[in-house]
Formats: C-alpha cells, sequence, structure tokens
DNA sequence: TCGATATATGCACATATGATAATATGTTAA
DNA sequence: TTAACATATTATCATATGTGCATATATCGA
C-alpha cells in the first residue's frame, strides 16, 4: 500500500479524515513554541546521562571540585571536565575558583527538584 | 607529564593527596546505587528529546491517538510508534485500544510535574 | 473472506554523543 | 622563571539513537 503519490503529509490521513480534529486544534493552542519546546529537551538531554546524573546527584549533596569527581564516579579527569562544561553551559551548575581548584555546585535549586522528583518516579516504577 | 605508569587512576590524583577525603566520603554515601542512577537517567533520557517532549506535552493536554500525534507534530506514523513504544516500555505513556484506534495518555502525574518543572527552569534561563 | 484503515515492527543509514589520549592553559610555590 | 599541579581543550573513534522505508499485524465493515 504506497502513499507516495499523496503530496499532503502522509501522516495526516486519519485526521483528513476528522477523527480527531477538535482534540487536535485544542492540543495545537496549548503547545509551546517549538523552540522552547527544543530548549526543554536540550535540558532533561544532559539529564539524560549515567554520568552526568551521578555529577548532578553529587553536587546536590555538596560543593565538589574536578577531582573529587573523578574519584567519586571512578572516571577519567578529561571525561569530567567535558561534562561540567556541557552542564554549565545550560547553567545547570557553576563554578567558582580557588586558587589551582575550581568547585562546582548547583547553579539552581529546580536542578535538586527535578532530580528529586525523577527519583520518585523511578522508586515507584521499579517494582 | 604522563601518569601511565601509576596503577592507580590517575584521576585519584588530589584525593590522594588528601585535598577532600572527607567530603568524597560523605557523598559517597549518599549517592543512590549505581543501577537506580542509571535508571533515572534512563527516565531523563526519554524526555531528552524534541519529538518525545512534544509527545509528551500533547500528552499532558489530552489523551490522544496515533495519528493525532503525527498530525499534530507533522511527523511521520512509525516514528511516531517507534517513540511511543519507548515511552510505554518505560511507564511514560499507557494505551488502551478502541477498535483500530490506539489512544495514547500520560501513564503517571509525575511526568505532568517533571514537564512542568523543567519548562519552569527554561523559561528562567531563557533570559 | 476481502479490502480499507490504524498501528506496529524490522532493517538500514545518517547523525549525535561520550570517552580517550594528547596537549594546552592557568595557578601556586620555590 | 621554573616545576608541579588542577583543570580545560582538541581531535579521534566507537557506539548509541532517531528516522524513513517497507512490511506486518490487527480491527472493522461489506
Amino acid at each position: 500500500m504506497q502513499q507516495h503519490d499523496l503530496n499532503i503529509d502522509s501522516a495526516m490521513t486519519c485526521v483528513t479524515k476528522g477523527i480527531h480534529v477538535e482534540t487536535v486544534s485544542y492540543v495545537r493552542n496549548r503547545l509551546p513554541e517549538s523552540n522552547q519546546l527544543n530548549e526543554l529537551a536540550d535540558l532533561f538531554k544532559l539529564f539524560g546521562d549515567g554520568t552526568r546524573i551521578g555529577i548532578l546527584w553529587a553536587l546536590s549533596e555538596s560543593e565538589l571540585c574536578v577531582c573529587d569527581i573523578c574519584a567519586l564516579l571512578r572516571m577519567k579527569q578529561p571525561a569530567v571536565s567535558h561534562q561540567l562544561k556541557n552542564l554549565k553551559q545550560a547553567r545547570i551548575v557553576k563554578n567558582r575558583r580557588d586558587g589551582k581548584v575550581i568547585y562546582y555546585s548547583l547553579d539552581d535549586d529546580h536542578i535538586r527538584k527535578l532530580l528529586n522528583l525523577g527519583m520518585e518516579h523511578v522508586k515507584e516504577i521499579g517494582i
């Protein structure tokens, strides 16, 4: 069953047949702008990695220097620095320098809340 | 400056020198088990994609069938089904069948809270 | 049973991404 | 200034991931 000859999006079929036109337009009006949704996705993407979640959880307990994180998570220093850079660009973490040592901490209390809320979900789901 | 001759992790340097041993062990005791952290990362990973965030936000407004989502997000049906499958496996969405049509909705109110909390952060950060 | 429709699945491919090694930068102390 | 140390950066590579195409499955109606 080929649909290549259609020049409208083949995905439109059930709606052009009028299945849930009302609902779709209702939802469309309530959907944030796509660039805002993309920013939201980018935020969550940074949480979506075992390494970074480890870093974030650690920082939610205490300010830490790069070496502390390396030791804690048994990671190489460049890998940690790389992830910290990503987190910093997104303003999820901030840092301060004290001599040779650079200390990182969470930039915002939303981050802690997101971690806790996510963990609640994980604990309830993981039967 | 090579450190290859060390058989301990080269990342350990600043800690083995005793920089923040106390802090590191404090945080280590408060870190969740690594598989729990990985589950948390997997949860957030599913939020970390523009397509899926779109789907989730849409479902947070209303139950929708696959075709509705296709129309709303202008995506091909297989792509939507694929993502819905991922979301369902993680118990982020659930579905019900009504004849030929399958309706999807959020499985859990945590999901809505996570979306809103994340969006709060995005709105505050986006100068 | 057959055709139409709605959704799911398997495969292939292009892209994104995280880790590593090597090296650079910046800071302190001697 | 030089040595030592903490951190950052760059380039490379292997892997993960999302999408599209083709096709399969499931349900309904004739």
